[in-house]
RNA sequence: GCCGGGAUGGCGGAAUAGGUAGACGCAACGGACUUAAAAUCCGUUGGGGGUUUCCCCCGUGCGGGUUCGAGUCCCGCUCCCGGCACCA
């Protein structure tokens, strides 16, 4: 008998399904999109990047298998600073080394007999693709939703450019961790995503598939509040200070300002005497960075200004502060303090002296005098003139019309989300299709001149970036023409965010090779929204966020019928892999790590208890050179050298061992660690399938799969409920991507197989039973399931249609009852599964070890599940 | 602090309309086969106890509650993971 070789199959099945174009997208019939998000090209990969992929091969396999007309594309988010950086390390051009990177990426992906309709590929550093960037851009521009302003912008030192705010992590460069962005006064451009706020709030309500978790970041990075505009009139001057507030019920308790100290106001009102305080307070504050801002243990600093505003209600003279703790990017970049109410301000107050006054007290209870801390709950309003005794949910609506009939206010909506800085100061991007002319000013690229192509710069010294664009350096690029008067002008020399890329490319797929269109409306309209988009959490709300944005945009455009992308998300968790920390020593309870170690394991003490060990997920494992090292799991990674290459584990074990090892492991959502006993388990379990298949592959050539299923009995009525059970089962795993459970139904159905052999030979329903098997088996492992399907038929088990399961099968003929007495299970009996509630009671009462229970208590009450179970309960 | 998600054997995890807790796998142990090992196959494995083909008690982070019956629902906690955090 033929032993399972992986070897042998693999390379042979993806010939087949490469020749027969079986991920071909055909668009006909009932379409099913299927996308992993796609990657950045990063050479040659290990297991915990094909996670994502092998996921979604899965079920795109199955959605085929299914009859579906299934789109499963992939392409390379292939701009962007790793390959500049690359570049620079080994004086390779990006593009040599970004294309170098997706030929051994695509390897890794076809060794893993992953597929993909390789017609549809997307590279966005191609002129084909970021033309269409470029005309995007433009078409926002036209809408208004583009524009350019000046002001403070995040810079990270590091990428030597600026960084949109969803980069900002932290106060950290997104991509650098230990590097602190500052803030610079640059012209930029902007797309104006707050013009879809609202929407984008929204609509997160309508993504019923999406992750509780990626929905409630979205909601707070957009961060809506409601509340009111109010214009405080300034002492001495003709104009007012603007403040937003959630709380315009506590207007009268309203007793100082605060103002920004980047404020353009700021300076402006400050009285002479407190000049010097206030330009040394801006100062201070423009050198820290956010992160030292918040950091400062909160203890609240500021200065006054000298300057006085009046409390329009009331017509209180209030001092003017300006104070770092108001954020300059927020609101209106000013507040009125309200002590009282508002922790902050309560803080400020104590710190400096200035008065608080309560104007909301709870409805049953009186405040404490003196306050200890600020009053933020409900309760009615005191203090307040014309409105005290109003509840101060109430009160909010009545101060706001008071305002507004007065034209002091009016109700606002804010939010927290700011427009998308795209300007980049780096080579390897999009050139933003804009001129700058002297005569005309900014002037878009005319469309028909489209695309903006990227210079080769063939010194790769002349890319490395020094804080501004290095296209700057390039007169052939950046000198031009006026597109408008013809006169000379200059091309903006920055590139774009390749977030910008991004957000757009599954609607490319639809439509790759257009070249009129990014795509045309039929074809985007046939294949969106995505059905189901697989990838990380880390884009929750970058990638995810902006792409929604794209959306909506080319939904108002008529360019897309739909307004939201992606259907059902899945955020998949990471792949770990056991990693060595070095060496520990090791006294009785006690584990010293080194220094390195405690550092790369972020731990405070590198002393640590065998017990605190455990705890943390490691072990202590014996080394060859006799010492013991610290082992624990970590997420698979280049720099920890802990990733398993998908290259060498292919050729050595075989790709469908991996896919089950991955699958199979823990829940898809959740983290699992890549275990050697995991790869034993994967492989002794589809070496079980084959020697099933195989032992009887002469008997089951000879047999029909042909039988009467309601004339079965016995064991093959069993193996033929099982059979159906599985099916059930495993079309609704895969369906929910519950990978591992449906493996687990296959292991189990496998079994019954085996189960079903030790005492029948091989029949009409084994036959069957095995052929739909190994469809079942399919999507998983492939290449075992294709070999072993052609020692039966010609086609491919792709083409064969997914198994129907028959309900009327599903029922078992007996059933096990469980028999309770008041809820605690008494006996078990097999029972025909149509037994009548009467007999079934009956019965139960008989049972020995019920009647114990039942002995001298009064039964009062007699419950029977159907199917299930009967209890009994007694008294007394 | 606020928001989201969790907590089930030695381990990964099942139980997806409140109804047999621990499917499936890993590890471990015992046995068969073998000169031996590997592979394979069979069996045992939540804890405790007993009169040991069987029976009892305890058991899904903790404390209450609803229910004939709770891993599952409700109330109150603890801890863990993730996100946000001076956002007015």
């Amino acid at each position: 008998m033929s032993k399972y070789n992986p070897h042998e199959i693999e390379p042979k099945w993806q010939r087949f399904w490469e020749e027969r174009g079986l991920m071909k997208a055909r668009e006909e019939g009932e379409k099913y999109y299927v996308l992993e998000m796609f990657p950045y090209p990063s050479g040659d990969l290990h297991m915990g990047h094909l996670k994502n992929y092998t996921m979604g091969d899965a079920l795109a396999r199955f959605k085929k298998q299914q009859g579906y007309s299934v789109l499963h594309p992939m392409g390379w988010d292939a701009f962007g600073l790793p390959a500049e950086n690359a570049a620079l390390k080994f004086g390779k051009h990006p593009a040599e080394w970004t294309f170098d990177n997706i030929s051994r990426a695509k390897e890794s992906l076809n060794l893993m007999g992953i597929l993909y309709d390789w017609d549809r590929e997307v590279t966005t550093c191609t002129p084909d693709y970021y033309r269409w960037n470029q005309w995007i851009f433009i078409q926002m521009y036209k809408a208004g939703l583009v524009y350019r302003a000046g002001g403070l912008v995040n810079w990270c030192p590091k990428c030597q450019t600026v960084l949109a705010n969803e980069q900002v992590v932290e106060g950290r460069c997104w991509r650098h961790e230990d590097t602190l962005v500052e803030k610079k006064s640059l012209e930029q451009w902007y797309l104006k995503i707050t013009a879809y706020a609202d929407r984008l709030l929204k609509d997160l309500d309508k993504l019923e598939h999406w992750p509780e978790k990626v929905k409630a970041m979205q909601r707070a990075w957009i961060g809506r509040s409601e509340g009111a505009t109010v214009r405080f009139a300034l002492e001495g001057r003709e104009e007012a200070l603007e403040v937003f507030t959630t709380r315009p019920d506590t207007l009268f308790g309203a007793t100082f300002m605060v103002i920004a100290p980047e404020h353009p106001l700021t300076l402006e009102i400050t009285s002479p005497e407190q000049r010097a305080a206030v330009e040394e307070y801006v100062r201070a504050a423009q050198l820290k960075s956010e992160i030292e801002r918040q950091t400062e243990d909160r203890e609240k600093t500021g200065v006054f200004t000298g300057a006085y505003a009046i409390n329009p209600v009331n017509g209180r003279k209030v001092p003017i502060w300006t104070a770092d703790y108001v954020l300059y990017g927020y609101g209106t970049g000013a507040i009125m303090a309200v002590p009282a109410h508002d922790q902050r301000d309560f803080e400020f107050a104590k710190k400096f002296g200035l008065e608080i006054v309560p104007v909301i007290k709870p409805a049953d209870a009186d405040l404490p005098e003196p306050l200890q801390a600020a009053y933020d709950g409900p309760g009615v309003m005191i203090n307040s003139g014309e409105f005290d005794g109003l509840a101060n949910e109430e009160g909010k609506k009545r101060v706001t019309a008071w305002l507004k009939e007065r034209g002091l206010g009016e109700a606002t909506v804010t939010f927290r989300l700011r427009d998308w800085l795209i300007s980049r100061q780096r080579y390897w991007g999009t050139p933003i299709p804009m001129v700058h002319c002297e005569k005309c000013g900014v002037v878009p690229v005319p469309e028909d001149q489209l695309p903006v192509v990227l210079p080769e710069i063939s010194d790769v010294e002349q890319i490395r970036p020094q804080g501004k664009s290095p296209l700057e350096a390039h007169p052939e690029f950046l000198n031009t023409t006026c597109p408008k008067c013809g006169g000379p002008a200059r091309r903006d020399a920055d590139t774009m965010d390749t977030f910008f890329d991004s957000s757009w490319y599954y609607l490319r797929y639809t439509d790759a090779h257009n070249e009129r269109l990014p795509f045309a409306r039929d074809k985007a309209d046939y294949w969106m929204p995505v059905d189901q988009y697989i990838g990380g959490i880390e884009h929750a709300v970058l990638h995810l966020l902006y792409s929604r944005f794209f959306t909506k945009f080319f939904h108002d455009q008529k360019m897309v019928g739909v307004d939201e992308p992606f259907e059902r998300l899945f955020t998949q968790g990471m792949v770990m892999g056991w990693t060595d920390y070095g060496p520990v020593e090791v006294e009785g309870e006690r584990v010293r790590l080194s220094e390195e170690a405690r550092i790369r394991l972020e731990l405070e003490s590198a002393e640590l208890t065998l017990d605190e060990v455990k705890k943390m997920g490691a072990e202590l494992r014996p080394h060859e050179d006799g010492t013991t090292h610290f082992w624990k799991p970590a997420v698979m990674s280049k720099s920890l050298g802990n990733g398993v290459m998908v290259g060498p584990f292919v050729r050595e074990q075989g790709a469908d061992i991996a896919r089950v090892t991955i699958l199979f492991a823990a829940p898809p959502e959740k983290e699992m660690i890549w275990t050697e006993e995991g790869v034993q388990g994967a492989w002794r379990f589809l070496n079980r399938v084959w020697r099933r298949v195989v032992e009887d592959e002469e008997a089951l050539k000879t047999l029909s799969a042909g039988f009467d299923p309601g004339a079965l009995e016995g064991a093959n009525k069993e193996l033929y409920r099982k059979l159906n059970q599985t099916i059930k089962k495993v079309t609704g795993d895969i369906e929910g991507l519950r990978f591992n459970t449906a493996i687990a139904a296959l292991m189990e159905l496998l079994n019954a197989l085996y189960d079903f052999r030790k005492g029948n030979e091989p029949n009409a329903v084994y036959k069957s039973a095995v052929l739909s098997y190994l469809q079942l088996l399919a999507p998983f492992a492939p290449h075992i399931a294709e070999e072993l399907w052609h020692r039966f038929y010609e086609n491919s088990v792709f083409d064969a249609r997914w198994p129907d399961y028959d309900e009327s099968a599903l029922a078992a003929d007996t059933i096990t009852l469980v028999v309770q007495v008041n809820g605690k299970v008494r006996a078990r009996l097999e029972v025909p599964a149509d037994i009548s509630k009467e007999e079934a009671l009956e019965l139960a009462k008989e049972q020995e070890n019920v009647r114990r229970y039942l002995e001298g208590k009064e039964l009062v009450k007699e419950i029977y599940v159907p199917g299930k179970l009967v209890n009994l309960v007694v008294r007394g």
